[in-house]
DNA sequence: ATGGTAGAGGATCTA
């Protein structure tokens, strides 16, 4: 089983990248960030003629997130039960016997920001509930962009951005206290090249430059974690023409 | 150096 992760940053202007990527990698969930559709305009129709179900929750213009996938969803939850948010950023399903997670954390902006806080609130909500989710669920995959890069080397000059949002001590903390519920970080499961990052600015060559950051996660139960066999970026996706700013991640699951 | 680019929507806001 392959699942997989993508901040596309707009489904409408990268559709065409999200059903070419479909049909090259087989993925058995994609999980979808920054969608910015609302539920009407969610390209369903175009993406069920590749072979892919879609959920969706979204939004006009900010956030909005959906999980593509080949085998039907089940136990749809949208939003973080119980935190009151009118921002579209969670959703998640059942598949078969494993629940799958997307998740679009909050940016934060600044840490002087008020959005800051927000980050600061969401981020325990969210684990207040996933501690749940792995009591109900063995086999769990949360996958999305977290905005958040847990360690130095997730960070292409990490003086510069020492205490900045993104790689904040109190972000990088909550970050932790998801993996102490009982999550691996599958990147780090395995040996990877030095400098990996999943999001790049699209300003002054960030790309070309690999001044990038490592903030799109897929974190697995220990269950799932014990079968998995890949994690790999996608780097290749970030060199198209009119690409999204974040590159895929996807895990390969052994049977 | 407080810049720069992309997306949505139609002036700024978000990232």
């Amino acid at each position: 089983m392959k699942i997989a992760t993508w901040n596309v940053n707009s489904l409408k202007v990268r559709l065409p990248q999200v059903i070419d990527w479909l049909r090259t990698n087989q993925p058995d969930m994609l999980c979808l960030q920054e969608t910015k559709l609302t539920d009407e305009n969610f390209p369903a129709a175009e993406i069920a003629a590749v072979g892919y179900q879609s959920v969706f929750t979204g939004q006009k213009t900010y956030n909005g997130v959906a999980i593509l996938s080949k085998q039907q969803g089940n136990e749809v939850i949208t939003g973080i039960p119980g935190f009151a948010d009118e921002q579209k950023r969670v959703i998640a399903a059942t598949y078969g016997d494993v629940r799958v997670i997307s998740v679009y954390v909050p940016n934060g902006d600044n840490v002087e920001s008020e959005k800051y806080g927000y980050k600061l609130r969401w981020l325990p909500a969210l684990t207040g509930w996933l501690q749940q989710e792995l009591k109900d669920y063995k086999k769990l995959a949360i996958l999305g962009d977290f905005n958040i890069a847990p360690e130095d080397r997730d960070v292409y000059d990490p003086q510069l951005w020492q205490g900045k949002v993104l790689c904040s001590q109190p972000e990088r903390t909550a970050f932790s206290e998801l993996l102490k519920l009982g999550l691996e970080d599958s990147f780090r499961l395995f040996e990877q090249a030095e400098k990996s990052y999943t999001w790049w600015d699209y300003r002054m060559m960030a790309f070309r430059l690999n001044r990038g950051l490592r903030i799109d996660h897929i974190l697995l139960s220990h269950e799932l974690a014990g079968a998995c066999v890949t994690c790999a970026i996608d780097k290749a996706v970030r060199k198209l023409e009119r690409p999204s700013d974040h590159a895929p991640v996807m895990v390969e699951l052994s049977p």
